[in-house]
DNA sequence: ATAGAGATTGCCT
DNA sequence: GGCAATCTCTATA
């Protein structure tokens, strides 16, 4: 909880517990911190295992993937063309893998901090509207993987302040990649 | 062993 | 709208 504000609370691990694709839309405007930045999620993506094959855990686990085989509610940070890192919440179901990729977010707090980390972005929207840049502002590296958002002493938490999920999310299909476009398991605030 | 694609971003035309 | 940057994993030999 961040000190000093009122009905602020860490995510429990049994909340993030279940299908990633049910999970996903509630973690719409839950709120991401990292020492003084922050912000709210609004886009979230879901990813499975065995039944989903544009996850990493698609073909089983290696290195990697090995957090979103891990318990839900910790961090899986990955790598990917070779320049950039995106942030997922670990939610499945007991046996499966899955996870939840963090999209974007609205800018809350620290807004200068992300800046001189983005030197890039040229509008305030730009500093954390995709899953690499929102990386990139809140500092979230390698080092990041496999940490527990639940656990009160991790250095990055996963807040509810008390702003509910949205009624009815945009829903749509996912982005970036080439199979499994079909399946909407894209979320957003409106 | 080697090649190719990938849950992205920013710069180029 | 095209494309390079360049790490990890998978498929093929």
């Amino acid at each position: 909880m961040v000190a000093g504000s009122i009905g602020t609370r860490r995510l429990g691990r049994a909340e993030l517990s279940g299908d990633p694709v049910l999970v996903a839309p509630r973690l719409l405007n839950k709120v991401v911190r990292h020492g003084s930045r922050s912000g709210r999620i609004i886009e979230v993506e879901a990813y499975r295992g065995s039944d989903d094959p544009a996850s990493h855990a698609h073909r089983g686990r290696t290195d990697r993937n090995a957090a979103m085989f891990g318990p839900p509610g910790v961090l899986y940070v990955y790598f990917v063309y070779g320049m950039h890192w995106c942030a997922n919440v670990v939610a499945h179901e007991p046996g499966e893998p899955g996870a939840v990729l963090i999209r974007a977010l609205e800018p809350m707090t620290g807004m200068d901090e992300m800046a001189a980390l983005r030197p890039l972005a040229r509008r305030r929207a730009d500093l954390v509207n995709g899953p690499a840049k929102l990386c990139q502002a809140l500092g979230i590296d390698g080092t990041f993987d496999g940490m527990d958002l639940t656990d009160g002493a991790s250095p990055i938490e996963l807040l509810d302040d008390g702003v509910a999920p949205p009624v009815a999310p945009l829903v749509d299909h996912r982005v970036g990649i080439s199979v499994g476009r079909d399946l909407a398991w894209r979320f957003r605030v409106r």
